[in-house]
DNA sequence: CGAGCTGTTGACGATTTTCAAATTTAGTGG
DNA sequence: CCACTAAATTTGAAAATCGTCAACAGCTCG
């Protein structure tokens, strides 16, 4: 829980494999102003930057107790070197973290505080969804409402308003964790969301064995027992 | 002018290299709304990840009389299997363009107009110099105020009142396309800008050779005929 | 129990948008 | 070069969205 993944400034030595959990990547302002701007869920890569980036631009920390596969980068650029299709996962996996910058770049220059948040609904049950967890309609969404406004670029309490809002519309339910989307369609109209910036992002998994359904577990691994790429 | 060097829902055939001129990619919203995602200045590859999407999700555009470099994608890829090192730059570019969408999701997420307009003046004029254009301080900035309001995810209204605020405060001067900027600390200051999310990004020229100091040309060239890779 | 975190609500304020109109600038054809 | 037109910029006034501040309730956890 609230254990980092990568420190700014420093060089990262592992790549990781979202496992069970949440993690955000996220910059701060000086005086406090915090954006969040990536949520990696289950099956995500974080980050395939950092293998060229020479020092972390921006911090990952985790938001929930979080269990990871840890690859060392060392060796993932050694054998990328020798496996254009490891390469080329790799490759494919910075575009899509690129193409989904990009949409949130987006949402977050030109979309309401109302249009961000069903936004953001539909994309996390969406990503969820192609990671085989979440029923569709429903999931875990282990927030708080502050993370959800530093991430959509608002405050606690505007958030707090707005969900208030959504969900005496009859859009959602969401309380304690949990996510329910009452009307998909609408909150899908309403957000504009359309699933095409999504696409790819899943290539590297190929080479990783990931627990099927896994127990929470306690939270940080050791980092230096990699297990090996498949 | 206003020629189209991708659109929507189409498959790239081509990359292009920006020489002169500026391009922007961006994304509309049923009733109008334009955020712009990304300007493309000389030297910049447009855009790496039309070579694994199998369809353009993002529009890009000519902003001014703009003179390219055009390569065909089957050629690049079949060449990047052949050469790691091309590969390994094609995936450089990608990670340099999903760092500057991070940068500006932080932004456009967490700060004030006048932030924002002084973080993007100190951006341009930082990637113009590693591309050996501009005296430092001061550039082509040739952008209508809507153009930047845009990007900035503001108004035209609200980009025309911030900007003659900055003006009146001695930061900088800009009109009829020309930026000077008058105090170059105070406005990076005032931006929090930090240049180290702008590295990278540059291995893929080397595969390419771009005209010295070419004379503006008039804009879109024939798709098809394309130059050698080095 | 008490500290602390999270979410909710109200009142108020600031930033930014909208609408409308005036003014300047740029582009075009004569 | 000038006149004309369209586009871009500027300005003002009013409104909307969203933020800030403060208080309170609920909850967890030691």
């Amino acid at each position: 829980m609230h254990e980092y993944l990568a420190r700014p400034q420093q060089h990262a030595s592992a790549l990781h494999i979202v496992v069970e959990g949440w993690a955000a990547r996220y910059k701060l302002l000086f005086d406090g102003r915090r954006q969040i701007t990536r949520f990696y869920l289950r099956g995500d890569l974080c980050d395939p930057a950092w293998l060229s980036q020479s020092t972390v631009v921006q911090p990952v920390v985790a938001m929930t107790s979080l269990q990871t596969i840890s690859l060392n980068c060392d060796e993932i650029l050694s054998r990328a070197d020798r496996d254009p299709l490891l390469m080329t996962a790799l490759w494919e996996e910075s575009r899509a973290a690129a193409d989904m910058q990009s949409e949130w770049a987006f949402n977050l220059g030109r979309k309401t505080a109302r249009e961000r948040l069903a936004h953001l609904f539909c994309e996390i049950t969406a990503r969820l969804e192609t990671r085989e967890i979440s029923g569709g309609t429903n999931c875990e969404l282990p927030l708080s409402q502050k993370d959800i406004a530093d991430f959509t670029g608002l405050t606690p309490v505007h958030v707090s308003r707005t969900l208030k809002e959504m969900r005496s519309d009859g859009l959602i339910e969401f309380q304690s964790g949990t996510l329910k989307i009452a009307d998909v369609r609408e909150l899908a109209r309403e957000a504009s969301f359309k699933n095409d910036y999504l696409g790819g992002g899943s290539a590297f998994r190929d080479f990783v064995q990931i627990p099927a359904t896994p127990g929470i577990t306690p939270a940080s691994r050791p980092v230096g027992n990699y297990p090996r790429l498949r």
